[in-house]
DNA sequence: GCCCGGGTTTGCGCTAGCGCAAATCCCGGA
DNA sequence: TCCGGGATTTGCGCTAGCGCAAACCCGGGC
C-alpha cells in the first residue's frame, strides 16, 4: 500500500480547512482500498473495525430485517464519510455497505477516531454535522412514510436521487449509477411492481424516461408537483 | 431564579462522572423552568436559542407536515437531553417539544454548548452517544414502517413505550403518562380508528387493558409474538 | 449469433386498513 | 349534580397497493 497523496482528500467536507501537514497526519493512519461492484465494504452486525471515506463510487447502505426484507437506508456519494456510527460508541455496524459501482475508499481503524477528533476539532465537527444531517433526514423519511402515499414517496425518492447523483444529459437529469426498480422499492417501502407501474405511468406522461437500471428525469417540476399533492390525475 | 442544586443532575447520563465542581460550573450557565401540560418548550422551525435537559415529566417530540399531519418522533423521559440537534450545527429546531404532563427542565443557551463540550469531554461524548442512539432508533423505525404492517407496528410502539415508561401495577405494566389512541397513531403512521380497533381486539384476548389515555400491558409476551409474526390469528 | 438469466412490465384478484359517520363514554368544570 | 367536549368505539363501504403469475425484454458470455 503506497503512501497516499493528500490531494485525495484536500478540500473534502470532513477535511476542509486542515493544513497540509494535518492532512498528511490524517492520511498516515489511513489505508485505501478498492471494492468491486456488488461487493460489501462491511456487513451489518459485524464488528466495527474501521470507518471510511468514499473517494469514488457510490455505496448503498442497507438494513435487513429478521424476515429477510431489505431496506435501503441511504446512498453514499463521493467525499462522504460512512461507517461512522461505529466511531461513536457503537462497536458494530448497524447496516451493510454495498457498492453500487466499483468503489475506492479510505479506511481508518476505529481506534484512530478519538485521536483524530481530538487533534482536529474541525474534523470532529464535520463528522457530527454529518450525523446530525442524517438524523434529520432519517426523521424526514419517517414522516414521509407515515403520511405520504406510495406515489409521493417514490417521487420524492427519485427527486432526492437526482439531486444527489443527477447528471445532465440531453434527455434530462439522469441518475448516474445503476439503480433497479427493486432498489427504489426498498427505499420507499413498496414493491418493485408498484414502482414499475408508477414509472411506466410517468413515462407515458413524459415526466421521466427509464430503462434497465436507469432513470432519467425529464420534467423535475411535474415530479415535484406529484410529490406534494395528494392523489393524482 | 434561585441557584441550582447540583444534586439535580449528579449521576444523570450526560453528567456522569463529573466532579462536583464541574457540575457547579455546568449548572451556573443553566436556568430551570416549569412547563404546564400541553404547553410547548420549543416550536418547530423556531430559532434554537437553547438546549434542554428534562428533569421531570415527559415530552413528546412532534413534527408537522405541510399538509398538517403530525408525526411523533419520540418521547423524552427524565434525565434526557433534548433540543440538542440544535447544538450541532442546526440553527433552528427540527420539531416541536410538547409536554405530555407538567414538566421541569433545565435550559442552557445554545452558545454554551461548544464551551461545555470542550471543557467536559464526557458531556460531549454522552451527547453524541445520545444522537447516535437516536439515529439508530430512527432508522429502525424507517425499517419498521417499510416492512411491518400496522398491527405489528402498533405492538412494537406499545412495547417500546412500556419499556421506556412502564410502571408496574397489579394489573400489569402501565404506561405512566397519558397517551391517546391518536398519539399511538401518530407514532406508527396509522389512524386512531385502527389503533382503537387493535387495542380493543387485544383487550378481548387479555393482552392489554386500556382506558381513556391509558394503556396497561397485561401480557407482554403475547404482544411480542404479535410484533414479530406476520399476520395474526 | 444464440442462449441464459436477471430486470421489467402488466394483468388480475384480493384485502388491509383508511375515511366517514354515528353512537357512546367519561372527565372536569359550573 | 348536570352539562359540554374530547376521547373512544364500532359499523360500513371503498380503494390503494400488494401478491401472484406470466410474459417480455435485453445485455453479456460463449
Amino acid at each position: 500500500m503506497a503512501s497516499l497523496d493528500r490531494s485525495l482528500i484536500a478540500g473534502l467536507g470532513p477535511f476542509d480547512s486542515l493544513t497540509p501537514e494535518a492532512l498528511d497526519q490524517v492520511l498516515a493512519r489511513a489505508r485505501s482500498a478498492r471494492y468491486a461492484k456488488d461487493s460489501s465494504v462491511f456487513e451489518e452486525n459485524a464488528e466495527a473495525h474501521s470507518f471510511f471515506l468514499l473517494l469514488d463510487g457510490r455505496i448503498r447502505v442497507v438494513r435487513t430485517t429478521p424476515h429477510g426484507d431489505q431496506v435501503i437506508a441511504r446512498y453514499i456519494g463521493d467525499g462522504e464519510l460512512f461507517g461512522i456510527a461505529a466511531a461513536i460508541g457503537r462497536t458494530t455496524y448497524p447496516a451493510t455497505a454495498m457498492c453500487a459501482v466499483d468503489c475506492v475508499v479510505l479506511a481508518w481503524p476505529t481506534e484512530a477516531w478519538a485521536d483524530l477528533a481530538a487533534r482536529f476539532p474541525s474534523f470532529a465537527g464535520s463528522t457530527f454535522r454529518t450525523i446530525g444531517n442524517r438524523l434529520q433526514e432519517t426523521q424526514s423519511r419517517v414522516v414521509e412514510m407515515a403520511t405520504e402515499q406510495v406515489g409521493q414517496r417514490v417521487a420524492l425518492a427519485v427527486l432526492r436521487l437526482v439531486r444527489q447523483a443527477g447528471r445532465k444529459t440531453p434527455e434530462g437529469l439522469e441518475i448516474d449509477f445503476p439503480i433497479s426498480r427493486q432498489d427504489i422499492a426498498e427505499m420507499t417501502g413498496t414493491t418493485l411492481h408498484t414502482v414499475s407501474r408508477l414509472l411506466s405511468a410517468w413515462e407515458d406522461e413524459g415526466i421521466v424516461k427509464s430503462a434497465r437500471q436507469k432513470i432519467t428525469v425529464i420534467d423535475p417540476h411535474r415530479l415535484m408537483v406529484i410529490s406534494e399533492h395528494r392523489a393524482g390525475a
